[in-house]
RNA sequence: GCGCUCGUAGCUCAGUUGGAUAGAGCAUCAGCCUUCUAAGCUGAGGGUCAGUGGUUCGAGUCCACUCGGGCGUACCA
C-alpha cells in the first residue's frame, strides 16, 4: 500500500533524471521507527553507475520528487544514503478506511485468477495411523493450499496413495497373524510385519465378521485381510485429517497408473526418445544423459517398476491435467526422489519450474526437555491423533505451522499442554478474544461517520501500519511456501494490538474517538481473523 | 566418499530480493489489575550470528573451504 505510493512517485523521478540506468526499486520497511515508514536504498544503488557518492546522488533525487505534502510528509536522507519516505498521518488514516470497506475479504487477491495450482500432500499409504511427521506435512500442505486460494489461485488438493505392492502386503500378513492369534497366542507373526496395537484392533473386527477361522494363508484370504486393513486404515486417516480442518478433493491411486496403462506408456516413450535400455534384465533410465550421476532402474529384474516410474508417470499425470504449479510436500526422508522426477518430466517435453517440492524435516517429540521415542517397530508410537486428543486441533497446528519447513521441529509436549500465557497459540486467540469482547460492550459502529484522523497516538499509527502489511505478507508467505511468515507476522500484529488495548482506552472515552478506535480494533480483528483462517486455526470470541 | 539440509542469547526459534544499533518467546530479575478479559502490558540482564577467507559502499544473509548435527545416496517407497 504505501510502497506502491514509493515506487510510482520514485519511478517518475528516476526516468527523468537517469533515463538510461534500469533499475528495480526496493522498498523496504525500517525496523526502526526513527527511519521513516518505508526506505529506500536507489542511490546506493546508483552510486558505482554514476561515479558519485550515494549521498550527493540522493540529495539530487529528493530536489525532484514532485509528491503530494497530504501523501508524504517528509523526505530525508540517512546514513549511508538511504532514502525515508514518512508518510502523512491523514494518508495512512484515509488508507484505513479503504480496508474497512473490505471487510471480512481484506486479504484476498486476485494474481492467480485463471490459473490452477495442484497441492498433493500427507499422501500417506494406507498400512497404519497418521504419526507427528504425517502431521506436518499434513499441515504444510494444507497451508500452502489455503494461502493459494487467498491469491485468487484454483487450487486442488490431492492425496496420492499406493494400496498395492510390498507394504501392503505386509499389512494383510500382519492382519491375518493376528486374526490368527486370537484363537491360537502361538501363531507366528511375520519377522517384518507392522507391530502396532491398530493390528489388532483390525485383527479383532475381522473376527466378528469372520467368526470361523479364514482357511489357509491363501491369496485370497490375505486378499481380504488387505482389503479390510486399507478401508480401515484409510478411515482413520480421514477422520484425523478432517479433526484437522483438512479434506482433499482427489484421493489418486497408484494402482490407476497401471491400469489406464499409464506406466506402460512412459516405458514406451522413454524407449523411443533412447533413454531407456536393458541391463541385467532390469530396465534403466539414462539420467546419467539427463544431467544426473547415475542412471537407475525403472523396471526390476522381477518385472516390478521401482517407485521412480510411477512418480514420473503421475507427475505426468498432472501436467496433463494442466496445472500452473504443482506443489509436492515431502518428509526429508523423500528427497531422493525428486531430481529423478524432475529430470523425468522434463525429458518427456513438461517444463519442470513448474514443479515446486517441498522438503520438511522431521519432528521430534519432547517432554520436560526429554526425547519421547518414536519407534514404528514397538508400537509405542505417539500417533497423531494421541497429541490431538492430549493438546487439540489449533495447538497441533500451529507448533507444526510456528517453525519454518527446513529446520527440524522440536514439539515441546509440555508447552504445547500448558493451558497458559506460555503457549504462544493463545496470544494470538486471545487478541482476537478481546476485541470480541469489546464489541459485546461497545455495541455497533457506524461505518459511514468515522473520523480515523483522530488515530494520531504511535500505538494507533503503528497497528495501522501492520495492518496494510497483510496482503503483502500473504504473498509473500505463498511464494516462499512458508506458512511462517505468517505466523510471525500475525504475532507481531497481535502484539501491537494488545499494547494499543493497552493505551488506548475505548469504552468511557469521547465518542468520535472511541468509534475511530472501534475502527481499527474491527480493522485488526479482520486481520486476525483472516490470518487464522489461513492457518486453520480457530479464532475464538471469548476464552 | 558424494548429494541435500541445518548451525543465531541458557532453551526453542525469527531475521523478507544483501541494508542502518542482530530480534521474539520461554527461563531469570524488577514493576503494572477500584478502568473494555493480567492467556495482557512496561523495564533489566543475556550474542565471537559454528570457524576461516573472499565478493562490495555494506554480509547473519551471497561464494569457497573447514568443523559439527540431520537426511539421503537400492533391482525399498
Amino acid at each position: 500500500m504505501l510502497k506502491e505510493k514509493v515506487i510510482l512517485i520514485l519511478e517518475n523521478t528516476l526516468n527523468k533524471l537517469y533515463p538510461e540506468i534500469p533499475l528495480e526499486i526496493i522498498c523496504d520497511t525500517p525496523k526502526n521507527l526513527q527511519h521513516g515508514d518505508i526506505s529506500v536504498n536507489v542511490a546506493m544503488q546508483l552510486a558505482k553507475p554514476l561515479g558519485k557518492p550515494p549521498r550527493l546522488i540522493a540529495e539530487e533525487i529528493i530536489e525532484n520528487i514532485q509528491s503530494d505534502s497530504q501523501v508524504i510528509e517528509n523526505i530525508e536522507i540517512a546514513g549511508p544514503g538511504f532514502i525515508n519516505f514518512k508518510f502523512n498521518k491523514s494518508f495512512i488514516n484515509s488508507s484505513l478506511s479503504k480496508i474497512l470497506e473490505l471487510g471480512v475479504n481484506y486479504g484476498r487477491q486476485n494474481i492467480g485468477t485463471g490459473k490452477n495450482v495442484n497441492v498433493e500432500y500427507v499422501s500417506a499409504n494406507p498400512t497404519g495411523l497418521l504419526h507427528l511427521g504425517h502431521g506436518r506435512n499434513a499441515v504444510i500442505g494444507d497451508t500452502v493450499a489455503n494461502l493459494y486460494q487467498w491469491l485468487g489461485f484454483n487450487v486442488t488438493r490431492e492425496y496420492y496413495f499406493n494400496n498395492a505392492g510390498n507394504q501392503m502386503n505386509n499389512l494383510a500378513k500382519s492382519i491375518f497373524a493376528r486374526y490368527m492369534q486370537i484363537e491360537n497366542p502361538d501363531y507366528d507373526f511375520p519377522e517384518d510385519g507392522y507391530h502396532g496395537e491398530y493390528i489388532k484392533l483390525i485383527a479383532e473386527d475381522l473376527k466378528k465378521e469372520f467368526p470361523i477361522e479364514l482357511k489357509g494363508e491363501e491369496k485370497e484370504v490375505l486378499e481380504l485381510c488387505r482389503k479390510k486393513g486399507e478401508e480401515w486404515c484409510f478411515a482413520k486417516i480421514k477422520q484425523t485429517l478432517q479433526r484437522m480442518q483438512i479434506s482433499q478433493d482427489i484421493f489418486y491411486n497408484e494402482d490407476s497408473l497401471y491400469k489406464d496403462g499409464k506406466i506402460e506408456e512412459v516405458i514406451q516413450i522413454f524407449k523411443n526418445l533412447g533413454l531407456a535400455y536393458e541391463k541385467d534384465g532390469a530396465l534403466w533410465l539414462k539420467l546419467s544423459e539427463m544431467g544426473l550421476e547415475n542412471d537407475r532402474v525403472i523396471v526390476k529384474s522381477s518385472g516390478e517398476p521401482t517407485y521412480r516410474l510411477p512418480d514420473i508417470a503421475y507427475h505426468r499425470e498432472k501436467f496433463r491435467r494442466g496445472y500452473d504449479l504443482i506443489v509436492d510436500v515431502f518428509g526429508a526422508d523423500h528427497i531422493a526422489t525428486v531430481p529423478d522426477v524432475i529430470a523425468g518430466v522434463k525429458a518427456l517435453g513438461y517444463e519442470p519450474d513448474k514443479v515446486k517440492v517441498l522438503i520438511h524435516q522431521f519432528v521430534s517429540l519432547t517432554e520436560n526437555g526429554e526425547l519421547v521415542k518414536m519407534s514404528k517397530r514397538t508400537g509405542k508410537s505417539y500417533t497423531l491423533d494421541d497429541l490431538l486428543e492430549e493438546v487439540g486441533e489449533d495447538v497441533v497446528r500451529f507448533f507444526l505451522l510456528m517453525r519454518g519447513i527446513g529446520t527440524h521441529l522440536e514439539f515441546d509436549l509440555s508447552l504445547a499442554r500448558e493451558q497458559s500465557d506460555k503457549n504462544p497459540v493463545f496470544y494470538l486467540q486471545y487478541a482476537h478474544a478481546r476485541i470480541c469482547s469489546i464489541f459485546d460492550k461497545a455495541g455497533e459502529i457506524d461505518l459511514k461517520n468515522v473520523d480515523l484522523s483522530l488515530l494520531n497516538s504511535e500505538e494507533e499509527q503503528n497497528l495501522i501500519k501492520k495492518i496494510f502489511l497483510f496482503p503483502e505478507t500473504i504473498r509473500a508467505s505463498a511464494n516462499k511456501f512458508e506458512a511462517q511468515i505468517l505466523t510471525e507476522y500475525l504475532r507481531d500484529l497481535a502484539g501491537l494490538f494488545h499494547v494499543f488495548y493497552h493505551n488506548c482506552r475505548i469504552i468511557g472515552t469521547e465518542h468520535n474517538l472511541a468509534n475511530a478506535r472501534l475502527s481499527l480494533a474491527l480493522a485488526t480483528r479482520n486481520v486476525l481473523s483472516n490470518g487464522l483462517k489461513i492457518l486453520g486455526i480457530s479464532a475464538p470470541e471469548r476464552m
